[in-house]
DNA sequence: AAAACACTTAAGTATTCGCTTGACTTTACG
DNA sequence: CGTAAAGTCAAGCGAATACTTAAGTGTTTT
């Protein structure tokens, strides 16, 4: 997340970034793979330098996921007024009853 | 994330969140407690039974951060416009973005 | 009361992670 | 040229993590 919020403020290379960690550059390379692998970070290379920049992408693919999530979130609140309408008219709880490896391995 | 995603479908048990997995219910228990000290998930325990539910602040602390994060990288935009427009004009460019463009003439 | 249920808690373990080190490659500069 | 800078790669190590197992606790059901 530092990383993302450093480069969110302009690109950076990958010595500038690793600079307010107290880190090897090593480390903060390996960051910066996983951020890019996930779409959040892309870079190029120029001359012997790396230059990283936040790769809207992968915002996107996060904003997207929560915007989904609310959204159901939002049908369910439906669903549970037809539940408490349903348990007025006397019907039961359907009880899906969880019995799949409470214990020891199957 | 998978759990989030079958409670944003709707409540569930602990029983019914680790029907799905192929894991103890003590193993998600434990994520379930990471889920709500990240205010992603909130939970009540009614009799033995304890129901969980997606908690929209969660969702709405990782919207935030995004959309924060995306409106610096629209203003990181605008500084590399003027940027260009900059070199455009044969202006040096400013030390902090100048180890960029060592190689060929323009 | 006894048994079954739905967790809860603690402890142990095996795997995974994050990081460092050190050797190497490529590019820039005098 | 030689040397320094910026980054890459692989190996290795300690610490954190994600599980499981096993023994509770409180609550329904029979």
């Amino acid at each position: 997340m530092a990383i993302v919020e450093r480069l969110s403020r302009g690109p950076a290379t990958l010595s500038e970034i690793a600079q307010p960690f107290d880190l090897t550059l090593a480390a903060i390379v390996q960051h910066v793979q996983v951020l890019e692998q996930c779409n959040l970070v892309k870079s190029q290379k120029t001359g012997r330098v790396r230059t990283c920049q936040v790769d809207s992408r992968g915002l996107d693919l996060v904003s997207d996921w929560v915007t989904k999530r609310r959204l159901t979130v939002g049908r369910q609140l439906d669903r549970l007024g037809k539940f408490l309408a349903d348990e007025d008219l006397g019907n039961p709880p359907t009880p899906t009853t969880a019995k799949r490896r409470i214990h020891g391995k199957s």
